[in-house]
DNA sequence: ATAACTCAGTCCGGTACCGTACATACGGTC
DNA sequence: GACCGTATGTACGGTACCGGACTGAGTTAT
């Protein structure tokens, strides 16, 4: 496991993650010492498929991509995570490993805590557990239905998802990402993706150049994703809304970061 | 609810699910009288999507699929559970509605218990939980592994997939399907079926007709299929291998049911 | 026997991708 | 400014699959 440094002077700066935040009562003292602040850049990648796993992540202001690889060497994103998640799902469902790669897709700050804590905190029906089996509920859903994005929706749709998808857990209408590592999220060639993205352009709904992708116009953009971005949505604002109820002493989830 | 009859006679006999099977210690004493046997006709609707969950299903010798259904009508296939699973998981992992449509792909027989008894029974870190929250893991793996199917495999590559798939959890080498609904469980034609179909014919691997398909040459139909078949066979092998530390009193997971 | 239905076989033009290749343009480095 | 690595633009043939339509073959109902 590579060495990473902790985010200098900020360690104690308010956490951002949407699970570790609805825990800000006193399950939260008991579990701070155990959280340590990192950075994350963008294109570091956090886990190999198929590896051990010494921390599990919980993205503040960054993002990071789950990525499936097939023989053949065929990519395929699986999953976007970012404040509202948690990376290393796998280890709270009992796992030792990933299955799939995890890359940085957007730099920023996450909280991370060691698989072994994870797992003691895990003991009783506690409130962690509620709120990662919640979260594991949402992932499900979201991957059941990149099943039928995949096999039913073209690729200009499918960026567009992305793209609103990516966009959902910046903090600018700014996305430093080039078109083949889109291409290797969805799944198809680099050409195909710069066909798409240059009408998306030529609409004027997003502007590019040289790995860097300005989101010009939200609203028309959603018009041309797929339903899938939508329902996205759904699973991940459901989760925020859901979280109230399976806690004690707490009325409401503090307040969505802004983006 | 469509009321659905228990089967006669023979309620009392052995459990062939494997989740259950695994819990047959002091948990199982428990938890027997809130199950009850019930016969899967093929073609039954368990699940329509979106719809409140009143009972979770254990298949014992029939075999469910969940199709989830995109805008425009277009269906796909994002699991298959047998004897090694459960119909239901997301009433495990909180919810209260499938979020998508279960239905009986091969008629037999299943333990049923109500959602409220399941949720009870999960209070506590009970085996029960254990054992589901390691089969969501695979699950989670196997759905992943199928947005990467339905991306880079060709249709004649994830039609020997399925076939082998299904296969697996039946009890002769004939599977009752027609090429329509497997055209809906890939998410493509009738007609792009009927072609796979047709050459696995040719070669031997397969004899069908008016929707009843023999398996041939299982050993050279896997040659045929993607690696996803493979894939998603390892994992469910882990899972009963998995299965006895999670247990107490137990030593060996009880002998898998022939096929 | 006839009809009605479901299932499978076949054909057709169209298109959204694929794999490959090469050309151009931008950004940073020296 | 010249260079180099990376990113994007464009072209081209090939093919897997689409949407739609029609035929015939088996199965069930009347």
């Amino acid at each position: 496991m590579k060495a990473r440094k902790p985010v200098s002077g900020k360690t104690d700066s308010p956490i951002q993650n949407d699970v570790l935040r609805a825990l800000l009562g006193a399950e939260y003292k008991h579990l701070r010492p155990k959280l340590e602040r990192v950075q994350l850049e963008q294109g570091e990648t956090i886990y190999e498929a198929a590896q051990r796993i010494d921390y599990v992540y919980f993205p503040e202001t960054s993002v990071v991509a789950m990525i499936d690889t097939v023989e053949g060497g065929g990519t395929v994103e699986v999953g976007i995570i970012g404040h509202e998640g948690m990376v290393g799902i796998n280890i709270f469902l009992g796992g030792l490993f990933t299955p799939d790669k995890a890359i940085v897709l957007l730099s920023g700050s996450a909280m991370r805590m060691k698989t072994t804590d994870l797992r003691s905190e895990l003991r009783f029906g506690s409130p962690l557990q509620r709120l990662l089996l919640r979260y594991t509920q949402a992932l499900l859903a979201i991957i059941s239905q990149s099943v039928a994005c995949s096999q039913h929706h073209s690729v200009p749709e499918r960026l567009a998802r992305l793209l609103l998808t990516i966009h959902d857990h910046a903090e600018l209408n700014v996305l430093d990402i080039s078109h083949q590592s889109i291409a290797g999220m969805l799944g198809t060639r680099r050409v195909s993706v710069t066909a798409a993205a240059g009408r998306l352009q030529a609409a004027r709904l997003i502007s590019y150049s040289r790995a860097r992708i300005h989101i010009l116009n939200e609203t028309d953009l959603k018009k041309e994703s797929c339903e899938c971005y939508r329902f996205i949505r759904r699973q991940l604002d459901g989760l925020l809304r859901d979280v109230p109820k399976y806690l004690s002493g707490q009325s409401r989830v503090p307040t969505q970061r802004t983006r």
